[in-house]
DNA sequence: GGCATTGTACGAATTTTATCGTACTACGAA
DNA sequence: TTCGTAGTACGATAAAATTCGTACAATGCC
């Protein structure tokens, strides 16, 4: 007879780059697309990892997995998987640590008030 | 008779944006590009304004017109002619009011060791 | 097992960026 | 006025990025 088997979820962790890698520039050229920004912004907002489903995005999946993998491979995010779903989380601790005060600033800026900027 | 014209030169300021109509993503975009980024930070370095052949940039002439426009469409610097030259100048100061800190935040990022990163 | 859910990988198509050459303009100096 | 310098504008091309569809893999639930 066997003790019941209590499992823990598998949680699978996708690499992902050193920050000390990865130049500035690289990290401005990703961010400087507005779905990853607002990715970005709601990573921020959020207290816990969301799965790339939440996020609402007006994309197809695939699209969508692409922005991910861009942020993450940039150093931006950390993906990992639970179950059939992949969570994504902020790497705000490490960004403020390599770039300090970019983060921040980037969050804070208010967009401007949607009426031209390139009509 | 008359008296000697004394002609103080003419100064001729193109266009450019007022930043509460410029996104944050914009400004990350344009300074997510090495060679401009490179000017960014060539401009914050100098106490005066530079021309453009003063940067020593690694490119075509029609190249290099190319990524200063982009940088005072965005926002990033103003340009202005005087004889023959066009000189740029980085809006330091109505970029830190406009997003604060997120400029000395980029300038103060250093360069990775120059290894890796995407070979 | 069978099925729905979540998300990937690959390839193709489209769009956007970056680069350059050439022809041209404006200014200043001789 | 003629020449050289500084830089633009335009068009072409090449290179990157973005977007999507489709086919597929892994997991969890019935």
């Amino acid at each position: 007879m066997s003790a019941p088997v209590v499992r823990s979820p598998v949680r699978k962790t996708l690499p992902y780059p050193d920050l000390r890698d990865v130049s500035v520039a690289a990290v401005l050229r990703v961010l400087g697309e507005p779905l990853r920004l607002g990715i970005v912004r709601a990573l921020a907002q959020s207290d816990r990892p969301m799965n790339c489903s939440s996020f609402g995005l007006s994309c197809s999946k695939s699209t969508s997995t692409y922005h991910f993998k861009s942020l993450r491979e940039s150093g931006v995010i950390i993906q990992f998987d639970v179950g059939t779903s992949r969570y994504s989380e902020l790497r705000d601790a490490a960004l403020e640590e390599r770039f300090p005060g970019l983060l921040t600033a980037i969050l804070e800026a208010e967009e401007p008030a949607a009426s031209a900027e390139k009509p």
